[in-house]
DNA sequence: CTGTTAGCGCCTTCAT
DNA sequence: ATGAAGGCGCTAACAG
């Protein structure tokens, strides 16, 4: 059993409470002799004692730890930078904020308990979804809670960090249909599909269309399940796009893999927009272009901004919107018919 | 304010007891008739009743959570894959047996304050110095700890999960003698210099290097401080190295950035062999041979093992030692003078 | 200047 | 089958 305060007090003949405005300097009221606190000092160190961070904590309702939670959150860094901006961003601001960071896999627990149960002073959301339980979740929240990837259109009850993504989706399309492109797709991972931003992104896509004069082209989100034969499919079809704007870079990348296995010529079949723009889109075959966010700054800002809110400093929810850029690499050109009709 | 245990009993006119058996199955001598249990049930949902953790965890010294933690750690992924894999393995682990992961930037907070405060049941220690601090910090836990990247040697009274420094070492001296390689200087970053892993992968080397029939070139660690002129420095010196080992991807990387920088010619003026081998190895110009470790699966192994000591089914010290492997890429060749004999 | 009291929310133990 | 008492370790509030 580890040593108490009042293991000290004792040893030392005084009362925790002197031992606790000593070792802690709580307790406005108590007032120590330097003689005293000398002794308590040398006691604790002799005792090794350690005060208990739970305790503590349930007493003062305070944590210093903030959570940073996924739903179906797996792994980091595996062919996509974005989660190594997304912890680079939030543990640089917690621990520059002396605070520890929680990675949670998931907002409610199997059993159904939240993450609102005193374990942390704050929450940073990283992946809300369309559902129910999300919107639930939130209005629920006794805790500061602050989004990432939650477009300001929804107007949700917290702060929410999140990119432009109309701009974005602009500067990619406007790029496509530069290059000649008529007819380009949205492509969504199933597993991703229900997040809010998911369908932010299918509204801005489609807006840009619009103001290049375009159509979508299918009318809705392609949803890419990541099986074998999809591409294949896809490029047999009667009116298929001639490119394709991704909702990730992993995405992209992944479409890139495929059509190197199918045999389909990336950019001349077909030309591909990722969104993030990291290393990796450095190391694919044919580089990948995309759309830029930038995460880090935003998963920082909003760690920083939650840290703001549980020490009271800031209050009013508020929207922040970032600007992307596009960084234009090998995997997107002219669409092959125009190539061809230049040629004969 | 939250609502407790307390208040659902009061709002269902029956004891708190009551409810943290109905809730939370817990005191076994406590029997509820079953209407009262919906009752119970129905009130606890109407209040949104949430259990507060910290006082559970108070009460019941458990916390399902482990520390992962490292000294002054900063950034992860940025030119290297190590963290991913780690974050990787030990995310794996903890999810997998239900744990929360808290990610700590050091041991001993500023105030003095250790990491064995009752907030965690378990430690995983990633980047273990010689400092005495680090000796009396594993002799003083009151939690079970285990350290990764902590040579088997050192005998400590906790796991270790490390690779087999001596064989990879040994692999890569083997190659780079075999190009015909003579002066072989092992190189390592300031900031880890006093890791124990350090020392134990210098030892390592000159015993490598011994068996190779050569001798250490300089008889010391080549202290890295990433400042500019260095590697020039380096080869202008009079008995200059022909080849590096360097302690991790992370600084080959840069010295091959820097040589590029300089003029140095990789791998025809100097050969350069990494530590850890990702990813990025690929993604350096030119491509870079190095040794690797299975640093996911240790971070995995050793997360996983925790859980068992902290759950008590696995009680005795004990050491993993993985094997390593060498990635031959294109950052080693023969060294200069040779190529120039073989043509003259 | 110092000490006592009374909980924070939960659960183990013992009594009914 | 149920409830009361007490305490995990700490500290705010209130005496002395």
């Amino acid at each position: 059993m580890a040593t108490t305060i009042r293991d000290v007090a004792e040893k030392a003949g005084v009362s925790p409470m002197a031992v606790s405005k000593v070792l802690h300097g709580k307790g406005d009221t108590v007032r120590v002799s330097k003689e005293k606190a000398l002794l308590i000092l040398r006691v604790a160190k002799e005792l090794n004692y350690q005060p208990n961070y739970l305790a503590r904590s349930l007493r003062s309702r305070k944590t210093r730890t903030i959570a940073l939670v996924f739903d179906h959150f797996q792994r980091i860094g595996d062919q996509t930078g974005y989660f190594n901006q997304l912890f680079n961003g939030a543990m640089g601001a917690a621990f520059e904020g002396e605070y520890s960071l929680t990675i949670c896999p998931r907002l409610n627990s199997l059993d159904g308990r939240r993450l609102f149960d005193g374990r942390f002073d704050g929450l940073v959301w990283g992946k809300p979804d369309v559902s129910d339980d999300t919107r639930e979740a939130i209005e629920s929240a006794t805790i500061p809670v602050v989004c990432l990837h939650l477009p300001a259109e929804v107007s949700p009850p917290v702060p929410v960090f999140c990119c432009d993504n109309r701009q974005g989706l602009r500067m990619g399309v406007e790029h496509l249909a530069k290059l000649g492109h008529e007819r380009i797709a949205f492509v969504i991972d199933d597993v991703n599909q229900n997040l809010i931003e998911a369908s932010a992104r299918w509204q801005a896509f489609r807006q840009a269309l619009q103001e290049s004069g375009l159509e979508a082209c299918p009318d809705a989100p392609l949803i890419w399940r990541h099986q074998d034969g999809q591409l294949a499919r896809l490029m047999s079809s009667a009116r298929r796009p001639t490119a394709l704007i991704c909702f990730s870079e992993y995405l992209a990348v992944s479409i890139v893999r495929q059509a190197e296995k199918t045999g389909v010529q990336i950019p001349n079949d077909l030309s591909i927009v990722g969104y993030d723009s990291t290393v990796f889109c450095d190391t694919s075959t044919p580089r990948l272009t995309a759309i830029s966010q930038p995460v880090e700054q935003m998963a920082h800002d909003a760690t920083q901004h939650l840290i703001s809110i549980i020490e009271g400093t800031k209050m009013a929810p508020q929207h922040f919107v970032y600007p992307c850029g596009l960084d234009i690499r090998e995997s997107t050109a002219r669409p092959a018919h125009l190539t061809v009709e230049v040629i004969s």
